[in-house]
DNA sequence: GTTTAGCACTCAAAAGAAAGGAGTGCTAAA
DNA sequence: TTTAGCACTCCTTTCTTTTGAGTGCTAAAC
């Protein structure tokens, strides 16, 4: 059944002072808005209640919006506005300081998202599973050392200093280069460990050990590279929220923010933005806090997420505008190349 | 002039204490453990209070100690415990988990520290100022892009793809190779962006681009290793310390913790441990908490830091205790070498 | 059939009043 | 010098009262 326009109207603005104010809505609030008088909006409260939209906290206090309430807000009666030009403006400056400061946006994604919405924020980079090494390079440094390049096939580059028991010239380092190209390189994570053991045969058990030190040390480079990296940021600025006025809220919110970011929201579907509202939330802990979320293109086919966490009375509006606006110029930048976008291994 | 034993005895008495209740503390409670009477003790209190090492938060309340109160604690009365057997094994243990997980204990010192006492931590790995690049490597990859190695002189290796409008060969890249290692290499960062003037004129414009590039990149490097960095780790924690029942109160400390932490207390003094009480701290912030902070040795003369802030009614024997056995185990790994010590340029 | 004025009613929060009690300072005796 | 005794302070707790925003319902007005 589809609602009233005018309780649509209502429900509108019992949401949207409720989101400001914190505050249950009482009638005349609303009746001096619509023009009409408080008795009618309290009829009106009354089927909205009865319809699950809104709620109340005690009989003689005004009405809150339900989970539902906010539901139907954000998908029909939310006007989806994009960004104003001076906030456009914030954010595209924050970009720019952060980019020109140490490297690797996606690291500091949340922290950005977190100033520029104002509330707690994360950012998921979703590893590459399908990683591989795409060639090995070794450099001599002295005898008995040498410096490892690996190259992976998304034309990042890491490398080690390594040592051995065993003394190397150069035609020896050659072909143990060549031994690691052949053998090792365009092969996965796990192939790689597979053919080590087959390997292991074919060598002096010195030379072997060496080896496998530098396959383990690439194997390791795909390992992190592969692996989902949750970071979480502005957490603390719940405390100036007053639902979380309450010591023992804020710190369980808190913790699991930090110590329990792997279980984040991370949708895996491609939308652009989700937003989950209050007992949407699988977790436990995320129960009465929305989440919304964003992803953005990082070229190759892959994607990022950035995440915004609140109190269910989270100012939708704004959140999805920034973020959406956020995330678009992330994917913006990806797309046109980063100023050493994939050429660059350092973090932080 | 000197206290007597007794009033020693009484202080240190209030302090441990109201460590570990939080609440001021009474004649009563003092004269129960001392086996004198009340009145004496509260004749000692009045004592206590005019000399400055008590104070009391309201006529007809118990006594707390003032800041001279911890410092004389601190200084002479604290019994300067060692780790029990019990901790020396966490630590340890904490110390293994985190050691085999991702490289550099350094960075997650902080939260090591933190989950070791129980108090917020920071980490301090103050920069290397004085590192030069050791050599350069240039790894040719295709005609138009090879891959840039830099070791610096603390044996760290970073290496970079670096494209390029020229292409290369072999030989011109070992040209290049050759004009980097003799004219930037063992250069401190200022002596290289100088030296960098005086080639220009000798090259080729094209080429000097190609070179600057690098020596920018090998630049950075160096800059990234000289920054002191800090970080913080376990704010929330202070949420479950009555003094941080204020949720603004709380609110202020961890904004500071989270982006201030520039201002954090940086002794810079070889002492192996430094406790400042309260308005010991020169940053307003901090007036009203203690840090503990100790320092450890990285090899090669350089030194990291760990820091603990909680409030003045710190529990500084345990802290002081766990912080020592903590920094000392941190120093004797990197004496013994760390399982890659030096050789492995990742970090988190 | 809506809408609205009117009114009695509810209930949380704020303000006030009273009781309780931990702790003090001081005095005088041991 | 120590301690028992006692009046006093003032925070904390509890209970009561007041206040006021907001409600639900009814009956009249549109």
């Amino acid at each position: 059944m589809e609602l009233s326009e005018r309780k649509k109207q209502i429900l509108k603005a019992v949401v949207e002072h409720y989101i400001d104010s914190a505050e249950p809505v009482g009638s005349k609030t609303i009746s001096q808005e619509l023009g009409v008088s408080s008795a009618t909006i309290r009829n009106e409260f009354a089927e909205l209640c009865d319809l699950g939209f809104l709620e109340q906290p005690h009989t003689s206090a005004g009405r809150v919006p339900s989970p539902a309430g906010y539901r139907l807000y954000v998908n029909e009666l939310m006007e989806r506005r994009s960004v104003t030009p001076q906030e456009a403006e914030g954010i595209d400056e924050t970009l720019r300081d952060k980019l020109e400061g140490v490297g690797g946006v996606m690291t500091n994604a949340g922290q950005l998202v977190s100033s520029i919405v104002n509330y707690p924020a994360y950012s998921v980079t979703s590893g590459n599973a399908a990683l591989t090494v795409e060639r090995f390079e070794l450099v001599p440094v002295d005898e008995t050392s040498f410096i490892t390049v690996v190259m992976t096939s998304d034309q990042n580059v890491k490398s080690q200093l390594q040592r051995s028991a065993l003394s190397f010239d150069a035609s020896h380092l050659a072909d143990l280069k060549h031994l690691l190209n052949t053998h090792f390189a365009g092969k996965s994570r796990a192939e790689m460990s597979a053919h080590l053991m087959s390997v292991s045969e074919q060598l002096s058990p010195e030379l072997f050990l060496v080896c496998s030190k530098t396959v383990e040390y690439a194997a390791g480079i795909l390992d992190e590279a592969s692996k989902r990296d949750v970071e979480t940021t502005g957490a603390s600025r719940i405390l100036k929220m007053p639902e979380y006025r309450d010591v023992d809220k804020a710190h369980d919110l808190m913790t699991f923010l930090v110590d329990n970011k792997e279980n984040l929201p991370v949708p895996d579907d491609g939308a652009p933005l989700k937003i989950l509202i209050g007992p949407e939330n699988v977790n436990e802990a995320l129960r009465d806090t929305s989440v919304v979320v964003a992803s953005y293109d990082i070229g190759d086919g892959m994607r990022g997420l950035v995440g915004v966490v609140g109190p269910t009375r989270m100012d939708y509006a704004t959140v999805t505008a920034r973020l959406s606006y956020f995330a678009e110029s992330l994917t913006k930048m990806f797309g046109k190349g980063l100023p050493s976008a994939g050429m660059n291994e350092e973090h932080k």
